[in-house]
Order: C-alpha cells, then sequence, then structure tokens
DNA sequence: CATGAATGAGAGTTCATTCAT
DNA sequence: AATGAATGAACTCTCATTCAT
C-alpha cells in the first residue's frame, strides 16, 4: 500500500528539514535518504512545497486534542490543568524534536504566508487554550491577576528555549557538547519541574 | 571607504535573510536591495557563508559587553542586576528583531558545524554570565534554590516566545494581525515587567 | 471490443493535439481527458509517436478515396471535375479542423522522418490527383496553359490560409475573434463560391 | 559587445525551432548547437518563452515596412502595387524559409495566448493592407468586385502552401525530395509569375 | 577597485514508459 | 485485458561563483 512508503517519505523529510532546513534540503538528498525514487516526492505530494503542508498535517493531529482534553475536564481546578498541560507539552515536544524544529524555523520566517499561517494556527490554537485555563484561574481567584498571554509564552518559551540545539541545550546543562538531553528521561523530569515551580511560584497568591 | 559599502551589505542582507531565510535568499536579490553589484558580496566576503560569519561577527559585539558590565558591578545585588539583565536584553532583542530571527534560524539548523558553533558560543557566553548571577543570588541566600540553568531559559525562552512571529504575536496578544508589537513602546514595558514578575516570584524566598 | 476504446482515445488524441500541439500534450492529458489509464496509450498503440501514426492512418482513408472517384468518372469534363474537387475539399477540412491542424503541424516539422514521409504521402497522392485533371483540361484545351502544380498549390493554399487559426481567421473575415468560421454554413459556401471564382478566372481561356 | 551573442542564439534558434518545433526543441539542444552554455538563454532573453518572442519580434521588423510603402506610394495604381506585394512578399518569405516556419506553427498551435495573439497582430496587419490596396481597387472599378479577404488569403495561402516542406515541395515540382527549391531563382521567378498570373485572372475586368 | 558577462552545478518538476498484479 | 505504482531521463530555470576587463 501507498500509505506506508509516504509514511516513510515523510519521516525521513521531518528529519532532513531538522538538520538542513526546508530550503537547505534538495528532494534529491530526501529521496537518497528514504531510498526512493526523485520523482516519488512529486508523485505522491505534488511538490515540494505540499510535502511540507503534508508533514504539518501527518503531525498536527498528534499535537491537538489532548490539551483540550485536559481543559475541558471539569474534575480538574486550574492549578492541576496547568500541571498536566505542562506535563503533556514537554512530553510531546521532547518526543518530536525534529518535528518541532521544523515547526519554528518555518515560523521564524516571514515568507510563504500560507504555510506559515497554517503553522500560526495551531499555535494560536493551543495557546488560547491555555490561555483560558489561566483567565478562569484568575476569575476564580486560584491565581494571580498575572498576564495571561505573556505567562503562555513564559511556559512554551521556556521548553522552546531548550529545544533551540541540542548541541546548545547539552552544553549548557553538562557543559558538554555531546550529552544528549532530548531522549534523558531525568531531563524530562528536570523540565517539568522547573516550569511547574516557575508556574506555581507566579500564579499562586502569596 | 569600503567599510561603508560592506556595513551596507550586512544591513540589508539581515533584513532580507530575516524576510527569506539563508536558503530561501540569493545574492541576486541581495544585490539588488542593496543597489550594488552581484560580485560586490562574493568580493568583499568571498562567499554567501562568508557573508553570514560576517553579520555574526558584526553584531556580536553588540550582544556583548553590556551583561558583562552588570554583572561585575560590585554597587548592584543579585535582584538589581538581574532587573538590569532583563531590561537589557529585552532592550537589545527588539531593537534587532530581524538579527535576532537569524541567530535562531541559523542555531535550529544542525548543519553548518562551523557557523552553528560560533552562534552557540555567543548564546553560552550570554547565558553563563546571567546564570552566575543567580548562582550567586542562591549562594548569598538572596534567591531559592532553583534550577540556575533552566531559570535562564525561561527568562530568555519568554522573550524568544514573542519573537517567534511578528504575525503570531500580534495575534496572541491583540488578536489583530496588524498589530506591529516590536515597535511598540507599551509592549516592552509589558514584557519587562512580566518577566520581572514571573522571575521575581520564581527567585525570591517567600 | 478495444476498437471502441482505441478510436475514443484516437478522436480525444485529435483534439488534444490540435490545441496543444504534439509535443505539448502529454499522455498524462490525454488519459485523464479520454479517461481512460495513462498506461493505456502504450498498452494498446506502444508508444506516443505510434499513436501519432495511428491516428494518421486512421483518417487517412477518409481523405482519400472520394477524389480518385471524381477524377475517374468519365461523365464529367474537367471543369466540372474541378468544381466538384473544391466543394469535396472544402467540405472534407472544415468537417475535420483538428485532424487539418495536426497534420500541417507535423508537416511544418523537419523532424521525424518517417511519420513526416507517411503525411507528405497522402498530401502527395491528393495533389497529384488533382493535378492531373488540370493537365487533361490543358490537354483538352478546355483550360489555359497553366502551372499545374502551383494550381493546385493555390486552390489547397486557399484553404489551408483560412484554417490556420480560427481567431486569425474570424478576425480577417468579421473582425471578430470571437466568430467560429469553421461550423457556419454560410462561411463554407463563401470559401467554395471563391476558390472556384479565381480557378474559373485562372484556368478558362478568356 | 552582448548584441552580437544574442543574435547568434537567435539564429540557431530559428533554425532549431523550424526543424523540431518550438516544444520539440530543448534549451540544451540549442546550447550545445549555438555553441553557448545552457544558462546563457535564461541569462539573456529570461526563459524559453521569452527568447520566442524576441525571434518574433526580432523579425517583425523585416516583416512590416515594405508594404505599407507600396501601399502608400501614390505613383501606384493598385494592379501596380498587387504586382509589387507579390513580387515583396514572396521574397521575403523565400529569404526566411525557417522563421516563416516558425510563425505558422505556432499560428496552428491554440495554446499560448499571449504569443498566439502577438503572431496573429502581425498577421492581420500584413493582410488588413493588402485587403485595402484590392477594395481600393475595386472602388475604382480597376479590379471586379470579389472577395478582398479570401483573395489575399489565396495569394498568401499560394505562397504557404509550397512552404509547408521542403521535401513535400520538391516533390510535387520536380518528383525529387531532395531538390532545393527555396533557394532556387528559377523557383522564385516561376512561383511570382503564378500568382502574378493567378490575381490578374482573379481580378482584373474581362 | 569594481563590474557585467559568463558558467557549471544542481534545483524542482514533468515526462513517456514499464512492471507487478 | 487492464491498471495504479513506480521509475529514470530529461526538462526549464536559478544559483553562487568566477573571470576578463
Amino acid at each position: 500500500m501507498s500509505t506506508a512508503k509516504k509514511d516513510h517519505i515523510i519521516t525521513t523529510a521531518i528529519e532532513l528539514f531538522a538538520e538542513k532546513g526546508f530550503e537547505g534540503s534538495s528532494i534529491r538528498d530526501l529521496a537518497t535518504r528514504a531510498d526512493v525514487n526523485v520523482a516519488m516526492v512529486n508523485y505522491y505530494f505534488g511538490s515540494k512545497d505540499k510535502l511540507f503542508e503534508a508533514i504539518v498535517e501527518h503531525k498536527a493531529a498528534f499535537m491537538r486534542g489532548k490539551l483540550d482534553e485536559i481543559a475541558a475536564n471539569p474534575k480538574l481546578d486550574e492549578l492541576e490543568k496547568m500541571n498536566l498541560v505542562i506535563e503533556n507539552y514537554v512530553e510531546k515536544v521532547l518526543s518530536q524534536p525534529s518535528f518541532h524544529k521544523i515547526l519554528y524555523q518555518e515560523l521564524l520566517r516571514a515568507e510563504r504566508q500560507t504555510m506559515h499561517d497554517n503553522i500560526i494556527r495551531i499555535f494560536v490554537k493551543n495557546t488560547q487554550t491555555v490561555r483560558e485555563i489561566i483567565e478562569q484561574g484568575i476569575k476564580k481567584k486560584i491565581f494571580r491577576k498575572v498576564d495571561p498571554q505573556l505567562t503562555v509564552a513564559s511556559m512554551m518559551g521556556t521548553i522552546n528555549q531548550v529545544m533551540l540545539s541540542k548541541a546548545m541545550c547539552a552544553m549548557l546543562l553538562e557543559g558538554n557538547k555531546s550529552f544528549s538531553p532530548y531522549t534523558d528521561p531525568a531531563f524530562k523530569t528536570r523540565l517539568i519541574k522547573h516550569i511547574k515551580q516557575v508556574m506555581h511560584a507566579h500564579l499562586l497568591q502569596k
């Protein structure tokens, strides 16, 4: 079936784009790496641009869903929701560092409006869900009167900061470039713990 | 003198690369925009890659200096230093959004080891200075026993998060894509205030 | 039976080639338009080139036959024969403008010797039949001593000239690009009348 | 200077396109034949399509001018004008058989609206000039009341008919494929004589 | 010191064709 | 008998770079 090969191309493309960037990667590179014919990418996806869109679409579902579920759960108070959001978000990002990189690379580029807008849509969606949790918490006086939007930026920004470059992250944490933080379970625990601690201190009434 | 022309090319290149990315920009585009001959870039800088290095070098000085000065000032306690660092960093980043974009684009790419390493060096340098302030504050019991590295990540990450995309930042803050946050003085104040608030809550003993 | 499908492909191909030219048409275009599988053309005809040959062969019979019949009819004198030839030729060409276009496109190309020769054979055959009528008329002193070959060229050339481009023909006749001369019965009458008039004036003794 | 090389490319392209058609010719073929770099065509002309436009423009001037001059000459009556038009047109077409082929190939294709329209414009211009001469002749009662538009078609069509294919023309005239009619001065005389004869018989009052 | 012309390599894409089913 | 998947070759075009002047 063709889905297997399409998925294989997508998986390989995510790695390649994460390494070399979208513009920096050639279809020939991709074909060689994925061990398929050069014409396959255009055959399956129509164009290099549409391959990118397919990647985003392929992975977007994975990024959605869980956050809304958490936000909608009536059994949880806002602090519990924030804790779950943090755990969930860190988990997701660390499990797909390459895809995360691609999204951010594209976000940093002003060109290609359509794709840019698609990606923004994904981010804005996630961001708003978290913002609403915070606003709800403020309304209920569980949280202090913080800046909701920028609080989301702090939460996500912390994670993104360590995802910028494996080498840099490794150096900052261990002073050792070859350390692999993204696959180290201790790092995940440490990151979650830190973000929770920052958010608690920031959000909770003294 | 040729320095003026070189600077002009560098300035134009920063804008162009921020818009279209390094790979997405052609030397012809750049030459047209800067109103110089196509051969000038190679003539002055040797190659497109070396132009990038020149950009980084050119601006790196600007990013350095002030932080060390703050850190070394014996008249300030660690909290005051952190406040100044935050103000200074926000100021710098917002005054050069294009250059900031380029650095982060390059950082997100694993390729081009030399350049990657150069950029990492700049970041690590800045990061370490801030980390040392925090560690000093902890030692002096002014600050709580936080995770110094990740605290720096939170501080810088918050700023970077809003710098990712003008359009996204505008949407998140105002729900309006055409709002220009980077040049809005109110936004700067708001951002500094927020980061200080987060850092204070996080760092200070209850 | 497969003949129906082959004919369907041929008919569709004639339209397509007339519009976009042989080289400008892709087998995929053709397959989509004819609503058959991409592999069908090669399956039925062996190759794109052989499809062209099949088209020519398929239609060649239609172009032959009638002229010989007219030429061989002992009950007609040469002037009557010329009149019938004119009527018959105009009729045929106007009824198959697309096929006529394809033949002339190919004729204008020096390449593809085999195909070129095939088409030339069809033309030369028709031409010679008409030339013989004229030569016979001259011999019988019904016609003046004209240049037989070039007289045929004038007759056929007049028709071909208006068949070159529907848009141009329409403009020349009506100053209106959207007029459809090839399907207008009045135009056929007008064309036949004109050619007869030219030929009569040219061929007949004063 | 660059004009020499541009002209060289144009000249080579005219030959190539006449042989293989526009779509059938590749830029690589052209570059090899003209002994220039593959990138030169795009460098000089922007694209393959624009090269075609450049060819048309380059030669269009050559096709214009003389006809208008003849038509406007007050010293000539309409019959003399027609004679000169015939001589002039045959002369021009025979001197540039390849370019003539290209124009007609393109005219036979329905696609590429812009180019089609450009070529139609050239033709319509020439055609109208001749038509006006005929209409003037009719008005002055020098000519019979013929169909002006189709009379032009007969004149031009006769020439075009022999220009369709060198091989076919040679066969029709001499029964010998290798005869080179376009460069044979006797053929030119013969063609002019024939067309004049046809036009005189057709146009003049008995 | 500066430039317009020129180049070879490689980009994305399309093509006619083949092959396993 | 018929097809969707797959392919390698070739296409136009753009690129960073070089070179003669």
